[in-house]
DNA sequence: CAGTATCCCACTTGATACTG
DNA sequence: CAGTATCAAGTGGGATACTG
């Protein structure tokens, strides 16, 4: 998958953000993580659609890139919480005025489940 | 190809907005026609890298999606003008913390040539 | 539970050539 | 100039099965 960022790309900030959360589901997984951190199951059971191998994919690729922290339990059963770093965090919040913009231009204005639990749209 | 929105997509305003914005070269022509209108070939000069068949795409779908005005002038030779609908407009503003945020994060910061044009990063 | 390993396909993107 | 038509390729994503 992408091991490196896209040749040639990144001249503006814009670009390496856009490369960042390029994947299909990892706007949906931030959203998710800002809300509290969550196991790879609870994840899956809030994504509903996305793969095992593209969830793990997305996860590895957004640790690499600084916005989620994998911490690893050494319990049994065994156990992995994803959650938001600041950076992560950061990243959410630049992220709230482009959902605004989308339900406000994209879906009408309208209201849906999520509107009330962040500011994301 | 896009022709319809991502099935089963769009639950949020974030997601439809990612739609709008996925194409690979669609952050880049936004912000090229953020300074002033461009003619099909100002674009693809402005684009280093993008073929005719893409860049034609990502315009069609813009300006299906409402974010991108095309003005047609009957003259010989032809000439056609793109620039951004007032929609257009809001979205490079929404898309403006998005740059920064990568510029600071993931450029270390650093000055690039487009910081002083605008401000996206 | 939390992943990995394969295989596969659709879609996006790219290269090139041609047209109104 | 401003595209369209065709062909080719690369990649992301999905389905399924298997492992520590």
């Amino acid at each position: 998958m992408r091991t490196s960022r896209r040749p040639g790309a990144s001249v503006c900030g814009l670009d390496a953000a856009m490369d960042v959360i390029g994947g299909k589901w990892k706007s949906s997984i931030l959203w998710a993580l800002n809300e509290h951190a969550c196991r790879f199951g609870e994840l899956r059971r809030l994504l509903p659609g996305v793969t095992e191998k593209v969830l793990a994919s997305h996860l590895r690729e957004m640790e690499a890139d600084g916005i989620v922290h994998r911490e690893v339990y050494d319990e049994v059963p065994p156990r992995v919480e994803y959650s938001l770093t600041p950076l992560g965090v950061a990243l959410n919040e630049a992220l709230a005025p482009l959902g605004v913009w989308g339900r406000e231009h994209l879906l009408g204005g309208r209201d849906d489940h999520h509107s009330t639990t962040g500011d994301r749209g």
